[in-house]
DNA sequence: AATGAATGAGAATTCATTCAT
DNA sequence: GATGAATGAATTCTCATTCAT
């Protein structure tokens, strides 16, 4: 779909004065509030040049063009995004039974996508097809889900999933799209949150745990590839 | 978000003559290839009239603008997957398990997602904010789940759920986007396929089923509103 | 040099109705007007649309680019230079002598090229470059230059030269150059142009007629290729 | 034509200073260098700083604008070309028969163009339109052709044009036209080289030599304009 | 009803030039 | 003197929509 042509998108020049920081920063800013408040389709680069106090001339002496702009503001996002994911799931070094390191994990995750919803949304939608979902889905995995597949790997005995690639796959995006269904909502009440997580970690925890009940159709089988990240045109 | 104006909308003629039909139905046509096959963002309104073999004016007498062209392939694509679901939810007349019950509702889900999955995506994106998301709520919840609520109501004795309503939310977009996310992935075998049903159906029956385990965080509360459908301008 | 990409080119629509014939005529006249009175720097695709009193839109109904519209101007422009050629050379169809052929020749080159001699010019430096230089070649070379070598075939005993093949690439480009150079300047009296024709006739005719004298240097030599029409990127 | 304005051109400042000679020196370099692989199209000033190693401010301290830089870089390489001229005339001190001195000239004259193809033809298409033609022009008949003019003024037995102010007009363009054709061709061959040599020196000497043949058409008449420099823009 | 020519606001991007530091 | 950040007019091209025929 879409996006034809990848130029590009490789910043410009890295600033050095303070002022090229400054204005560096204030279009990256005004490029997220655009993304936050009116979304993708609203965004020019001429509006965000506007928005940044910024002449559009400015605006191309750091970015090659839109794309490299909206990429620049995505990794920023995602890199805070982590740091908060990180800084958050730090604390809980206490040993813990698998259902509260899973609502952690929730309870992080519903936290940190709370902040931009809408800036996020664009963001899934439209970066991740740039290449950086690679990245983002190893960040996922490796820094995310990290405590919760290390309670896994300590307690084997409590796990019990029949397909587990399937299974993360599920998991993933289930997770991921129902926390962005909840904070695109307009009533996001501080129960919703409390009841979304509970909700959500109910329902990790009865899937992966030990459980006589079978599944009722094959699992494992052929190398299971759809949910590897596409190279998205 | 987007969109600032929000006009008509509303077809501008219903065609009576055997030539309208036809003419609607090549631009209705040409309007969900295109969006199959090049996205949203290649659609315009003049490759649509071409692509029908009609003229630009044409369009615009049954159509007020492209919102409407688009707001109509999205009202008969939800039909069309609606009448899909009936016609292979009613076969299954049969009393069944829970786990038949919900691997036949997930199963036929899937199925019908692997049609135009771009297609889909596409009107999921755009379509749903315009108004038409409370109608195809609806129809998910009362059509498709129905035969599964079916189920519920008739054996609530298997059934234990501690938040009713956040679980409806949790389980429509969790299951509605893992299957978006295989299907829009490029390797879709049949065994991927049966492999996705079985576990999101796993998943499903582990968190619905009579469990004596109890849920983490507090239930019910105050009336929950985060999964009502917003009125997104 | 200069362009590196090279799209479309080709024409947009046919135009069938009189009203976008008088469009497209308008565009053309524009455009040669433009570059006949300000030359191609000045040549913007939006001054184009004005001077033809048309919107910018309309224009880019029958031209995907700036280009296109310019060779469709440089198609034009030598399709009638031929066809006056043409007309011109037809009439003398009486036999004559060497003197004679050359001068007819010449004199219609100058001719023709007083018409519009900027807008010659600046299709000479743009337009050939696109791939339009063969056939003008080949024009020059089998219409212009026709009676020519006609007379030339015919009394072989009367002319002379070393290196043809070279002779024909000195020729074309010294007699062009200097018609060029001749009506690009300001003033163009009749008797100058008379005394132009004249002197490039003797020129010629002396060049090539018979004569005892040798030339100094090597003639034949390996195949010589560099007045072959360059692959111009 | 073309270029409405026509502001100072005069260089800012004469360098004194060793640093200053270097940066100007860079500037004319890099000018040069983008001139001669990339063509006027290409060439803009921040690329020309860059190339250079030095600050676009640097540049305009030293040129008021871009096409004082190219008119410099044009004024040297004509200098340049001036010198190299002179350099290898100045051997040629033995006296010597018309075709021996006119095939000297040609010679010099092609190896001359040989050097820097598409800078020379840049600078001829661009900066003679500045008003460094009369300059230009005086060199070309005062130093290029002064040996050719020397030899014709000591053996006027042996030429005779019937219009020599017309005869320099037509021979000037058509003999460095011919070369520019030959050297931006893409087969410089040695032999090639040679054999153009040959036949432009025949060329000219037949056409000016003694000859009883007289010309088919008027001479001299009213004084001769179309050659003179004109003030073009 | 249909046609398709025409429209023009608006979007992305370039580049010569200025000026505060 | 040098730097380089900032400027913004200018340019190419798109596309939803209108309206005369």
């Amino acid at each position: 779909m879409a996006t034809r042509k990848k130029p590009d998108v490789s910043l410009r020049k890295t600033p050095n004065q303070a002022r090229s920081i400054d204005t560096m920063e204030a279009l990256l800013r005004a490029t997220a509030h655009i993304l936050e408040k009116e979304g993708y389709d609203r965004l020019t680069t001429n509006r965000v040049a506007e928005k940044a106090g910024v002449s559009i001339g400015s605006l191309y002496q750091y970015f090659p063009n839109k794309d490299a702009l909206v990429l620049a503001v995505g990794e920023r996002h995602f890199d805070e995004m982590r740091a908060l994911l990180h800084e958050r799931l730090e604390r809980n070094v206490a040993p813990a039974g698998l259902t509260e390191t899973v609502g952690d994990v929730v309870a992080v995750l519903v936290a940190t996508h709370t902040k931009n919803p809408r800036l996020h949304a664009a963001l899934t939608e439209r970066v991740l097809r740039v290449g950086l979902l690679q990245r983002r889905a190893a960040h996922l995995a490796e820094d995310i889900y990290r405590p919760l597949l290390a309670y896994v790997a300590a307690h084997p005995e409590e796990i019990s999933v029949d397909d587990p690639e399937m299974a993360v796959f599920v998991l993933t995006h289930a997770v991921e799209a129902t926390i962005h269904a909840f904070v695109l909502g307009d009533a996001i009440s501080p129960s919703g949150e409390a009841r979304l997580v509970a909700t959500l970690t109910t329902m990790i925890v009865r899937f992966i745990e030990k459980n006589e009940k079978k599944s009722p159709l094959p699992s494992g089988g052929p190398p299971f590839t759809a949910h590897r990240p596409r190279r998205l045109r």
